[in-house]
DNA sequence: TGAAGACTGGCAATCGGTTGCGCCAGTTGC
DNA sequence: GCAACTGGCGCAACCGATTGCCAGTCTTCA
């Protein structure tokens, strides 16, 4: 695009939307006439609401959140706090949520807490007051932190389960289930692992699952603790651990594993086996194609949305459908050496 | 996670995040001497600052964002539109953008407008009473609607050019250029292009460059408008017209281009070259790996915020170093047939 | 015919900060 | 010893909407 460079000239800030009290200048009527006739239906004479209505459309009128929030306390504005925006996982969850914002009319404010639990304290509680409540997203932070945030706002915690708060995140073991089957079937009898990073729940309860049924298949199961980072040190001790076959905390990890073993000529999944999960954006592209496990994250982000606004709104919500996670078959699976 | 379901339980909502008032009251200072000691350091004796200040974390106050927008007309949030989460090119730029505005201490209010100018317009008038300035993304309006829109709050368009506006996109034709030369070594003598979407800026500037790049390279182009979407339709044009090599809009169209032509058995790189648009995230990923033109997203993203905040502060920044995109060659190239 | 309601719409307080202006005390200058 | 100045802080208006309360008018029903 061979064009013009950035201009960034003095801009004009002039324009100023019109505020009611415009409205009722021009129609003659009080400002609180206007207000209430603008929102509240059937209140004020409909006569007299036709002819508010057209000023306002007239003037371009737009109702002002931030003024509208002092009195009432709303602000219209939902936060969502994920611990790490490149993750490829959380696009989905974004794109749900934003979808069940802008349904019921609200405005999702964005923050990334950067994998740090003190990061994400911070930006919570600086966007606290702004929002009418908030979506933590895999939080980093302790149950009481969460507790104590979710006395002064709703909150809803998504993909992490806090006693006592509402929590929309995967249930039952399906995927983990069908992976480890799929590898039996296949021939193997020992997987690795590959945790993530230190002190994440999500990355605790995958291994507890993946322990739980790894043993009712009768085979052995190591966890190897890499903290996300794939390394020399990483590759040797799969390899020296002897297994056939390794289950990622995520696809990120996977497809680095991946590459790490291409790199020293481990053939996948000739040599060695590789699952991820969460089936994130580009899990099919991989060459092989990555054998995963698919996580809802769209629909668990637009559920966690939605049981928030309810939350709000005072409304009682069906309990959602469970979020089932399913085991996904492709290139990086194949039988025992 | 074979745990409890959501529990969308009465949440206390009870705590109240104190004001400048409880400061005030606790301190047995003026409201406005609070503010000041808050948020004017050296207006304020210093004694009763610390006080202030220490009064202030004792009671966990957070300023209300809201609160202080309505006298100052700054809310301290930044807007963000976006026509499509799910295109991958724009995780880039989201986290960018995302980047600079923690760093200058702002919120980032995300929108989504779903491909549509109507929505697009729609959502924009919404947000723009809540944020001191917005970023539209590749946007889908007119110049003038946009235009009109910067009369009432700063604006930055990232990915387009709007005339008299701040606008951060890439420059120059490195790229294409790279792309058409590496072609041309390879033997080809005839490209088509896959437009976008109707009525998108971005996709007619790099007709226009693909158009102005194989001239020069003495080579043939054709452009084939189908919509985005790949059917038969659009294979059949494709080798109905000949052409040795594609270069699609964005590399969304070149993964599905790659895919429509394994299903009917024609080969890349062998029968057809395809070159794709962003080397956004993935591209590397696929069999075989997608040769495209990196675009700064990231950076992009940055520093049309970047942009943006120096323009409400009225800061003078240093003119960006361009944004130049580069042709990356993976597999998807190769020799004519 | 009169009283009790329904309808309409205005008044004014309020939300939580910000800020122009002015007062008071202490300091400085001559 | 008095005027001028300055630093420190309080007063009160203001941003733009919402809403409880009240008053006036019109219905309705006994």
């Amino acid at each position: 695009m061979a064009n013009t460079p950035a201009s960034p000239k003095p801009q004009p800030t002039n324009g100023q939307r019109p505020t009611i009290y415009a409205i009722a200048e021009l129609t003659g009527f009080n400002p609180s006439t206007v207000s209430r006739a603008l929102h509240k239906p059937g209140r004020i004479n409909e006569q007299t609401a036709r002819v508010i209505h057209e000023a306002a459309a007239s003037l371009g009128y737009r109702v002002n959140p931030l003024a509208r929030a002092l009195p009432t306390g709303r602000s219209g504005m939902l936060g969502l706090v994920v611990s790490d925006i490149t993750n490829p996982v959380f696009f989905a969850l974004i794109r749900g949520a934003e979808q069940a914002a802008a349904t019921s009319n609200r405005m999702l404010v964005l923050a990334e807490s950067q994998l740090s639990a003190e990061l994400e304290l911070e930006r919570v509680e600086r966007m606290q007051p702004a929002v009418d409540g908030f979506v933590l997203v895999a939080s980093r932070l302790t149950d009481e932190q969460i507790a104590d945030l979710a006395g002064f706002k709703p909150l809803v915690s998504a993909n992490r389960l806090i006693p006592g708060l509402p929590s929309v995140l995967p249930q039952g073991d399906e995927g983990i289930d069908g992976a480890i089957s799929h590898l039996a079937t296949l021939g193997h009898r020992s997987v690795a692992f590959l945790s993530g990073p230190q002190g994440s729940w999500v990355s605790a309860v995958r291994w507890e699952q993946l322990l739980m049924t790894t043993e009712a298949h009768g085979m052995t199961a190591v966890e190897i603790n890499c903290g996300t980072e794939i390394t020399d040190d990483t590759v040797r001790r799969i390899v020296a651990s002897g297994v056939t076959a390794v289950h990622t905390y995520n696809d990120l990890m996977a497809f680095a594993l991946l590459r790490a073993c291409a790199e020293r000529g481990i053939a996948v999944p000739k040599q060695l086996s590789i699952i991820g999960h969460d089936d994130s954006y580009g899990s099919a592209l991989s060459t092989p194609g990555m054998s995963t496990i698919h996580t809802p994250m769209l629909e668990i982000g637009r559920d966690s949305v939605t049981q928030l606004v309810a939350l709000l709104d005072g409304v009682d919500l069906p309990e959602p459908a469970p979020y089932t996670t399913t085991f996904i078959p492709r290139g990086t699976t194949g039988p025992t050496p």
